[in-house]
DNA sequence: TGTACATCAGTGAACGCGCGTTCACTGATGTAC
DNA sequence: TGTACATCAGTGAACGCGCGTTCACTGATGTAC
């Protein structure tokens, strides 16, 4: 009984829902949640569609599937960017910041690369995020929140405006991330950059205690540069 | 020849363009950009799908007038929650405040009263928004770039910091707008407006000078509180 | 070790649906004389 | 003021499409003896 890369030798496939799930991730990922079709994944994987029905109830699991692949890229690809940035500077209110830096550029470096997925998983009826908290593994929304966390425990968040920071971050990256491909799609590069790198100082700004310190400023500043 | 309220007297519609349109808006306002088709508007109104061709190449150019047509009602949102707040209290700052405070709260109100036709305004293709600035009327963005410009007339906002803080208000404004009903959509009443009223004030903190005045903090609060 | 047979995972054909769009047409309207 | 006629704005039927889903089926697999 064979289960990776089975190839479709014969009459059975060996792992058709894998197969199915990764044709339906790669159809939002061109197309969007809209592209994501029994039939089409079916297609894509070179079987019936009936077959399809051996495996998920209906459209609606597939799509539902397909959503969580998708947001399975998403906190890969913030992951990576948090990996990439763990060279400690010794000062803990830097690390702090260049930690809350790295999960927004990974959301927005997954929104740029993969806009298909990104609408995907912000789709109607996509995944609830807060609420559910059930879930063990840590999604990129405990990922802003432990961050956030830091943020106080360094002392760079007061206490006092901790309640709802991480939502506070989470709308700014992410109306940053819709807007830019949405009504300002047409925006050239460097306007981009720079109203990214400026939207991320105003929420610097906005959850530092008092004013932030220039040294700190050019930190983030420096985090949402272009290529790093 | 009669062109208003028609009500479909005999074989000629008399006004069918903006029929269809309207029902196209009201299509989105129920169920997204996705329900706007040219039959069912043709449905709605009472005339043969055919009929629409007399009036729209096809079914994009109808999407795209329901897409405007939403995005005018944005704008009156926005103009109606501004208008209900222009009684000055005497201090520049306050009103500039206030009047900023309105336009975001235009916008998120629409956004919850009308999600389909937010939706709408803002699926793939939509109006792009700041380029193509010949637009002489002034809608949704330049009332905010002017709430912004205010903001630095007045001093809250320095000249410095002048460059790219409408997108990142905006951004942030927006990004609560879409997480409300994407993610969020399960948030509780009162979670929801205790976001809003926080997001706003690491907004507002990140666009003033130094630190926020306590009483200007108050104020600001007091804008994005529910009822009001 | 070999064989009978239940079970599993596919096939192929078909259904009904709503869609966008086109065709030849017809009823209503307005204008020239 | 009346009439002929061009033009305009609809109708009705039909097309082809891709979709979700169901049906009776068949080939492949694995297990009991």
């Amino acid at each position: 009984m064979e289960s990776s890369a089975p190839g479709k030798r014969g009459y059975h496939h060996g792992d058709l829902r894998n197969a199915l799930v990764a044709a339906a991730a790669e159809l939002a990922a061109k197309g969007g949640p809209q592209s994501v079709t029994v039939r089409a994944a079916a297609r894509e994987v070179g079987v019936t569609p009936t077959a399809a029905y051996r495996h998920f109830a209906g459209h609606e699991e597939l799509l539902m599937a397909a959503k969580e692949r998708a947001l399975d890229e998403l906190t890969r690809s913030m992951h990576a960017e948090i990996a990439a940035r763990t060279t400690s500077t010794g000062d803990p209110v830097r690390d702090a910041l260049v930690r809350f830096g790295a999960i927004g550029r990974g959301y927005l470096a997954f929104a740029r690369a993969e806009p298909g997925l990104f609408q995907t998983v912000f789709s109607a009826d996509g995944p609830t995020m807060p609420p559910p908290e059930e879930r063990d593994e840590i999604g990129p929304f405990m990922m802003l929140v432990e961050a956030v966390d830091e943020l106080v425990r360094v002392g760079y968040l007061s206490r006092r405006r901790r309640p709802m920071a991480e939502f506070a971050a989470w709308s700014t990256i992410h109306g940053l991330a819709t807007l830019l491909h949405g009504p300002l799609r047409d925006m050239p590069e460097d306007m981009r950059d720079e109203m990214i790198v400026r939207s991320m100082l105003v929420l610097g700004r906005g959850l530092s205690g008092a004013g932030l310190a220039p040294d700190l400023e050019a930190l983030l500043a420096k985090e949402f540069t272009r290529g790093r």
